[in-house]
RNA sequence: GUGGGUGUAGCUCAGCUGGUUAGAGCACCUGGUUGUGGCCCAGGAGGCCGUGGGUUCAAGUCCCAUCACUCACCCCA
């Protein structure tokens, strides 16, 4: 009889964790309100064949890393293994696009990737991110940028650094494409396997590279810079003028290519000196042609997701405690568990956060969970207590404890200082 | 899918060149005289030493296999 544990790649978050959790959720939520954007949620399975349009079908995710399944009815459908396309397919579904030129969307939620796991990837994970739809203006990508550093910041994740990069218009892309295929033709030879494969299907991604020879050989290669157009230029200088205004700090990453297909122009990824080797906290871009790909209106957008385990690997253990609990009701004797039961109650419909003993614990256990719970303050009732109808309060970082009558307990409890 | 590392108490780990009832710290529980926490002291509970085979008089320790976890490659958040 074996145990059935988790899933490979996937985690429990337990209750000493969870609280660091809500934290980062709720800074997501307050610094989105505060740029102007509005949750959308999705469900977590589509049709496989969004992501199979969406993403793409040469890259990793669609091709080999997808939780995919045929249901009862014959359907091909997919846990979602990201959110861009989904978050399209909705925009377009609801045609959210004719109700205001610009919809400004995020969202937090689990994505579904097949993959080996290690130090900052799981097969279960979480991400936030935004989708601006609507905008072709560089003024949107520098807003989404500034948005991304900003809630970093806000949490405190220092050693972080942004890569940004333009690949350009389709056409630059194409002009790309084949200046680098030029480029690489007389070097096929030295190539390993993996970049040949990519020679044919997708070049850009040869660019990728880890191998140090290959880098060495890329180094006199052309640059997209070189295939962008006049009006891609003229964005990219424009988005990083704009960085400059905000006094956003970024690096020139001309070999950034993002793995998914859909992205133009502006792609970024912010990275933290403090994970491993997926040391990438965040990744996006621009995505000019994505909602015409999957059946919608020509729309420009762009955007961002940031995984959060990897964020709050990056943010490392914190010893913040999770104690929300004010008072702990010690009860002694079985009289009084009425009068306990009342008291708590009382105590907690008026917004104290409220513990007692359930396990019929000796007086002195029951002091010693008050402690560790951290409550400020203990009350004593026993059956002295119950026939003089005061209880005792005790405020357990000082020692001092006074007689209270019992009405007049949650008053008093309200009055003082927490 | 490929490679490396690691599996001993709830957690972090000791256990030397194979040798008798497998240890520590933390956490947990109970006490230290009637109904008062932390600190201290005493005691207690908790281990198929990942699993299966093999070598040996003898295996937590050596060998093989297997599983799990982990890190890395590929790729990505």
């Amino acid at each position: 009889m074996t145990f059935i544990r988790t899933i490979k790649g996937t985690q429990d978050i337990l209750p000493g964790q969870s609280h660091r959790w809500q934290a980062l959720e709720t800074t997501i939520r307050n610094i989105m309100d505060r740029y102007g954007y509005k949750e959308i949620r999705t469900p977590v399975f589509e049709r496989t064949e969004l992501f199979a349009r969406g993403i793409g079908e040469e890259t990793d995710i669609v091709s080999k890393e997808m939780y995919s399944w045929t249901d009862q009815g014959g359907e091909n459908l997919t846990l979602k293994p990201e959110l861009t396309a989904p978050v399209v397919r909705s925009f377009i579904q609801h045609n959210l696009g004719g109700q205001s030129p610009i919809n400004k969307l995020y969202y937090i939620d689990a994505l579904f990737r097949r993959e080996r796991p290690q130090k900052g990837r799981y097969r279960q994970f979480h991400q936030f991110g935004i989708e601006a739809f609507g905008s072709e203006h560089p003024e949107i990508d520098a807003e989404v940028i500034a948005l991304a550093m900003a809630l970093f910041s806000n949490i405190g994740l220092t050693g972080l650094t942004l890569k940004l990069n333009s690949i350009g218009s389709p056409e630059c892309r194409r002009n790309y494409r084949n200046a680098i295929r030029d480029f690489l033709t007389p070097h096929f030879d030295e190539l390993s396997e993996t970049s040949r494969n990519r020679f044919e299907k997708n070049p850009l991604r040869i660019l990728d590279t880890k191998i140090p020879h290959e880098i060495e050989i890329l180094n006199d290669g052309p640059n997209v810079s070189d295939s962008w157009t006049e009006e891609d230029k003229t964005h990219f200088n424009e988005v990083c003028a704009l960085l400059d205004a905000m006094g956003i700090q970024y690096e020139l990453a001309l070999r950034l290519v993002r793995g998914l297909d859909y992205y133009t122009r502006t792609t970024f990824e912010i990275t933290s000196t403090a994970l491993g080797a997926q040391d990438a906290i965040c990744g996006g871009g621009r995505y000019d042609g994505l909602v015409e790909t999957l059946g919608g209106k020509p729309t420009p957008g762009i955007g961002f997701a940031a995984g959060m385990e990897r964020i709050l690997l990056a943010l490392g253990e914190e010893s913040s405690s999770s104690s929300t609990n004010q008072v702990y009701i010690v009860g002694l004797g079985d009289a009084v568990r009425p009068t306990v039961l009342e008291l708590a109650e009382n105590l907690r419909r008026n917004n104290v956060a409220t513990e007692f003993d359930t396990l019929r614990r000796s007086m002195k256990a029951q002091m010693r969970e008050a402690n560790k719970a951290g409550v400020k303050y203990a009350i004593l009732i026993g059956d002295q207590e119950l026939a003089s109808g005061q209880a005792e309060v005790k405020d357990l970082s000082t020692g001092d404890q006074q007689k209270i009558a019992l009405d007049a307990l949650v008053a008093h409890i309200n009055s003082l200082p927490f």
